[in-house]
Parts: C-alpha cells; structure tokens; sequence
DNA sequence: AGCACGCCGACT
DNA sequence: GTCGGCGTGCTC
C-alpha cells in the first residue's frame, strides 16, 4: 500500500537526504522544517521532496515545527550553493534556517498608561513622570523612566498607587518604508539609471531581467539612483534586499535611506540577535519587511517576495565567505536574483574584473554614472618618490606629505593616513642578538600592538605581553621595531603636529563596531584632525571635512603573488583616495610609493582606469586566470607535517591518475601554503585551473572521490573561486 | 555534528 | 577484573 513519504535535509555536514513515512493525516509541503527520528536522537530538518512510495521500513516523521517555510527559490539557491562549492547540501542548510531557540523564555514587554487618578502625594520626580506620560500613550517601563529622566521605582510605585496601568505591550510594527515620502532631486544621468533599474524591477512580474552593474565614482549618487529601484519595488508591494559589505558601519546609509522613504530599512547582520532576529525573520517570511539591508548571511532569508537586489560595493573581496562553507555572496545574489525572479544590481566605483568583463561581453546591462553629483571634483592625486623624496630613516611620513597635511591643518581640514597594517610594526627583533619574536602555533610573526603592550599573531589570536628581556640572550629593552604599522604612524603624525587631535582605527579599534560607529560620526563631524586607519576607514563613510589623503605604503599589496593584487590594490587606492574632497572642498591625495611608475600606480596618477582595466583584463585573458578561466584551490592540513604533504602528493598523483588533465584543466602543486602553519596545522595547497568550458566542480567531485580518503586529522577544504592565496 | 561501538591503559 | 581514552562509522 503507498504512502507519503517526505525527504528530509538535516542541519549536519552530510548530502544526502532522509526519507520518513508521513503519518496518515499529517499534511506536509516543501519547505516545511520538521522534526524527526534520527539515530538515537530527534533532529530537525527541513522537507526537501514529497512522494509517494512503500515505507514501512522507514521511521516515521515526528511533525511539522511552527516556523516560516523556505521557499521553492531558496531551496533551489541552497541546493547551487551545495553543488558549487561541494559543500555537502546538509552543511548549507543553516545558513537558511534559523530556528526559534526553545531555551529561551517568551518575554512580554510590559507597557504603562495613566489612568486619570492622581497620586497621594506628589513629589518632583513623579511630576517629571505624569508630565512625561500626559499624552495618554503606552510607554514601556524603562522607556518611560529614562524620558522622565527617573530610575524605575518612581514608576513602579505610581503603578502600585493605581495611577499608572500595566498592560502587556505589543509591539507596533515598524512603520513601512514609503516610495513617495521624499524623491530627491536627481541628475539627468542618475535619473536615466533609475529609469532603467526600476524598469528591471517592473520587468520581474514577466522574467528575469539582466543584471545590471552601476557604475560610478564616488559620491556621483549610486544609492540614490537604486534607491528608485527599491521604491518601485515597493510600490508593487514587493521586497527589496541590499547587500553591504559591513553593515554594522554603515548607519550613514540608513539615514539617507531614511530621509528618501521616512523610514528605516530592516537591518539584517550578526548583530542583530535574540527576539529581534526571530521576528525579523518572521516578517521577511510573511512579506511584511520591506527593504532589508543586510551582510551577506541575508542572502540565505525566506523573503515571501523578493524583486530586487543590490549588491553595494559589488567588488569588495569582503562578500568572500573564508570559513565553513566558502562562497562567494555576489555571485549567489546573481543566482537568487535569477531564481526568485528579482531584478540585479551590482554598483561600485571600482567594479571587480568580473563583473566588467561581464558587462562588455553583454552578459550584464551596462550603467554609468560620469561625475560627482553636485558639481564636485575629484582629488588630484599625486606621487611621492620615496627614493628621491623620502623621510629619513625610521621615519614613515615624507616631507611633501607633511607639508600637505600642514597646509590642509591650518585651513581647519582634515587629513587621512591610509595603511593597511594593524599594530605598531610588523616584525620586532632584538637588537642585540636579532632574535625575532615569532608565533609559536603559526609561520608568521608576531606584530606588536604598543597601545595594548602586547605582541599580536594575526592569524590565531596568539598574544603575550611585551617582554621587557629578550627570550633568547636575556638583553633588556633591546626590542627594535621594523617596519611601520597604524600605530607607529600615529606615533609620527603626533609629533609632528603635537598640538593637533590624532586618532587610529582599525578593526581591532577597543570597544568594538558600536563605538567604532560612535567615533566615525565625531570625526565627521571634526571631531578629531588627523584621521590614521587601515582599510576600513576605506569603506564608504563621508568625512566632509577631509581635504588631504596620505597612503603611506602604496607598493604594500602589490607583490602579494595573488592574481588579483593589483586590481585590488587599484580598488583600494581608488576608494581610500576619494575620500578626500568630499564637501565642497577639493581635495588631494598623495601615494608614497618606491616605483611611481608601476601600472597601478600610474592609472591611479592619471586616472585612467579604462586602461588599466584593459591591460589588466588582457594579462588575465592570456593567462587564463578569472574570469576567463576557473580556479579552486585545494588546501590539504594537519598537525603531522610529513603525513599533511604525503596526502597532498597523493591528491595530485590521483588527479594524473584520472586521465582527464590537459590544457584546459590544468593541477599545480603541491606547494606549501604561503603561511606554512596556522593554528599549530601545517598546510599545502594545489590549485586547479580550468577553462570555462569544462565542468569543475564536476572533476572536484570525481577526483575527491577517487583520490585517498584522509586519515587522522588532515583535512582537505575545497575553495572554488579563490579569492584568497594565503 | 552527536552518539554509538570498539579495543588498549590505570584504578577501586 | 572494570572505567574510560578517543579513533571510526552511521544516522532514513
């Protein structure tokens, strides 16, 4: 006799899916997360499939779990993700699912009103309260409290009096973004991109409309062209979903986003947690919330009607997932845009090699924004020669650089120091013996971080306090620092001008994104004069008042052995560069750099990025690298240094062995890994290279197959589309 | 990932 | 003689 039986994916890093026998009378769907039977234990699952068949050799499902079902768009996204990265299908299912916990009790919220009683007696802080709460409208305890500007108690005992009523408070859903509540005034150019995104959006209700790249300088007014998207996204009562590379810095845009649609999107990152997470997930699940701005984990949310998405900053290595399942969040937005249907936009600056190439070949629509709205230039930008014009030796601010930053100080702006290095130098010795303070679990050395007097590893967290005697021959205050890190740099910027404010971020910067925030708003608003910062000080924050930008080490970055070191070099100099000159002041920008006329340098000097594209793009088309052909990287570790490598030898003979490499499908390595031990693990890896003809994934799958199993505790991790060589 | 089973060292 | 170490294998 047939019966229902339901296919079942589990949280777990397995791929295969469970059939259970659905009990008479329980009605299932696709999507349905579940609980059921598994092993000595109840897992919970979702329902991948439905079918009729024989199963009474099957457990029987348990039941269905009160939770938003993941759509059919989803679950194919889901299943790509798994096939593409060969994640198995089970490790990429919590991305998505993102159960209620059950430990935690259900709050209610308790809310206060007048009654229209007067109290007993009458003090002056119960007189702060009734003036506070004479509207009549249901306040929460607390909120009420801090507006009267007295501790609970004072409120409690009104309660207690009878002249204030507690009644459970529900939550008013947060008001919905309008389309019409402010349009800005936009430039005619701007004004034909959002013509043509909120045409793609329009497109959806009939097929999937191309993705398109927006392109533009900084401040030529992306956001408030894509912004028209999402207003017609909203006026067709759909959701939209914009993808930033740091969402917890990025409370600039939900002002502006704000001040268009009175009011703010929903924000979707890790620190959104707890109640609000659950019920946010629960509105996107119903349709309720709208817009939600979010990291790249929101590309995995049940939206009920997703009709577009933007992936901001398109061409930040930061949508690279490096841990657990390695995907790349710009290229599986390009998928669940397909999937959903939802209309695509990838906006940038600078936008990745990719996404250009993609946008010549006619694969992406193509949109350019030309200037700065408003009429504003762009920095001029030139070198300094460090071999001609160079500081003295220990020394990392050159003469020309500093005259800059003076001149710009003494008008009352603001000057920025860019180095993509945290700490104060990045190798210490010891002068007297030249022992090198190295990291005992990893290859690397240990960088030391002054403010903190402590010697840092950057790759596993290894920290000790900064010895006063040297380990090895027992001198004392022999520590040399080599080389300059932000803090050094800040160190030398404070002596040079001792009367001005100097503050370093990075993201080790104490106290966290919160007061990270805190601090970008006080220095935008002058705050501070000398602003020194790693790559994050990069990333689209708007310093008005900023009028001279110094790059430290312009060369750091491009000998990186990396194939995209010098379009990311070239990104990264762009954007740190168009910082400056961001009011209505022009603003410059200086390179220190010991090769001026290197081709990243000089397209940044020139400003001829269409040319450095160009080579660039030619020199990867030669080469056979991305986009124009593919690569996975295979990195093989464990803590036995000889077994790690022998597998890795293994691996590669086995891939020979399989009969299937040729010119287009090409197996390099095994190498030792550039860090050779991370975390006390020895690491080799193998790169494979394909061309875009050829199925990789589909090789990944056979040669892993065929090849040794690991033993022990090596680890093989496949990453397809490397991002990172390290 | 859990949670079993399984086969070798130090304990009441 | 058993308690428990974590290596290997399975979960409809």
């Amino acid at each position: 006799m047939p019966q229902t039986l339901a296919d079942v994916l589990v949280p777990l890093p397995l791929d295969t899916l469970f059939s259970y026998r659905v009990p008479d009378g329980m009605t299932l769907v696709p999507g349905q997360p579940v609980r059921v039977p598994f092993g000595q234990r109840e897992a919970v699952g979702v329902v991948w499939g439905l079918r009729a068949g024989e199963g009474s050799n099957l457990k029987v499902l348990s039941g269905p779990i009160e939770a938003p079902l993941l759509p059919d768009p989803l679950r194919a996204l889901l299943d790509f993700v798994a096939h593409w990265t060969l994640a198995p299908r089970g490790a990429v299912l919590p991305m998505a699912l993102k159960l209620a916990d059950p430990d935690r009790p259900e709050t209610t919220r308790v809310g206060v009103r007048p009654t229209g009683t007067l109290p007993r007696r009458m003090t002056p802080a119960r007189e702060r309260v009734l003036a506070a709460i004479a509207d009549g409208a249901v306040r929460q305890k607390r909120d009420l409290a801090l507006e009267a500007g007295v501790s609970a108690g004072v409120v409690d005992g009104l309660v207690d009096e009878g002249v204030l009523e507690t009644l459970p408070l529900i939550d008013p859903k947060p008001p919905a973004p309008d389309p019409d509540h402010a349009p800005a005034a936009l430039s005619d150019a701007q004004r034909a991109a959002a013509c043509a995104l909120a045409e793609a959006v329009r497109e959806t209700a009939s097929g999937v409309p191309a993705p398109v790249l927006l392109e533009g300088v900084t401040g030529s007014g992306k956001t408030e062209a894509y912004f028209e998207a999402i207003a017609e996204a909203l006026r067709m009562d759909a959701q939209s979903l914009v993808l930033m590379p740091e969402i917890a810095l990025t409370s600039t845009f939900l002002d502006r986003f704000a001040a268009r649609f009175g009011a703010r999107p929903a924000a979707w990152h890790s620190g959104v947690t707890g109640k609000k997470r659950e019920r946010l997930y629960a509105d996107i699940a119903s349709g309720a919330a709208k817009v939600i701005v979010g990291a790249r984990s929101a590309l995995f949310l049940p939206y009920a009607k997703l009709r577009l998405v933007v992936v901001d900053e398109e061409h930040d290595a930061g949508y690279k997932q490096e841990d657990g399942v390695h995907y790349h969040a710009r290229d599986m937005a390009v998928m669940r845009a397909r999937l959903e249907p939802a209309a695509l936009v990838l906006a940038s600056a600078t936008p990745s090699l990719e996404t250009r190439v993609n946008a010549e070949r006619g694969r992406y629509r193509h949109l350019r924004l030309p200037e700065r709205f408003g009429g504003r230039t762009l920095p001029q930008i030139a070198a300094v020669d460090m071999r001609k014009d160079g500081p003295p030796q220990g020394r990392w601010i050159a003469p020309p650089l500093a005259a800059a930053m003076e001149a710009a100080l003494a008008r009352g702006e603001q000057a920025l120091l860019f180095l993509n290095r945290r700490g104060f130098a990045p190798l210490t010795l010891c002068r007297a013996c030249g022992h090198r303070y190295e990291c005992p679990n990893c290859t690397a050395w240990l960088v030391e971080h002054r403010f903190r007097r402590a010697l840092v590893c950057h790759h596993c967290g290894h920290v000790e306090r900064t010895p006063s005697h040297c380990p090895s021959c027992g001198g004392v205050d022999t520590i040399v620092p080599c080389g300059p890190g932000v803090e050094r740099i800040a160190e030398e910027a404070a002596a040079l001008f001792p009367e001005k404010r100097v503050i370093t971020l990075s993201s080790d910067f104490p106290g966290g994104a919160e007061r990270l925030r805190a601090e970008l708003d006080e220095i935008a608003s002058g705050a501070c004069d000398i602003v020194i910062g790693t790559q994050l000080v990069a990333k689209g924050h708007n310093f008005p008042l900023l009028s001279v930008v110094g790059v430290v080490d312009a060369d750091l970055g491009l000998t990186s052995g990396d194939p995209r070191a010098a379009e990311r070099t070239f990104q990264l100099l762009q954007q740190v560069t168009g910082r400056a000159g961001r009011g209505d002041r022009p603003g410059r920008a200086y390179l220190q750099t010991y090769q001026p006329g290197h081709p990243v340098i000089a397209a940044l000097l020139s400003g001829d990025a269409e040319r450095f594209y160009a080579e660039e793009t030619a020199q990867r088309e030669a080469a056979r690298l991305p986009p124009f052909g593919r690569l996975a990287a295979l990195v093989v570790s464990g803590t036995d240094k000889d077994a790690t490598h022998a597998h890795a030898r293994a691996l590669v003979r086995a891939a020979h062995a399989m009969g299937v490499i040729d010119a287009d499908l090409s197996v390099l390595g095994p190498a030792e890994a550039p860090i050779a031990v991370i975390r006390g693990r020895h690491r080799v890896r193998i790169l494979v290279r394909a061309a875009r003809t050829r199925d990789l994934q589909g090789f990944l799958r056979d040669w892993l197959a065929a090849g040794p199993r690991p033993k022990g505790n090596i680890r093989v991790q496949v990453d397809v589309d490397p991002q990172s060589f390290l």
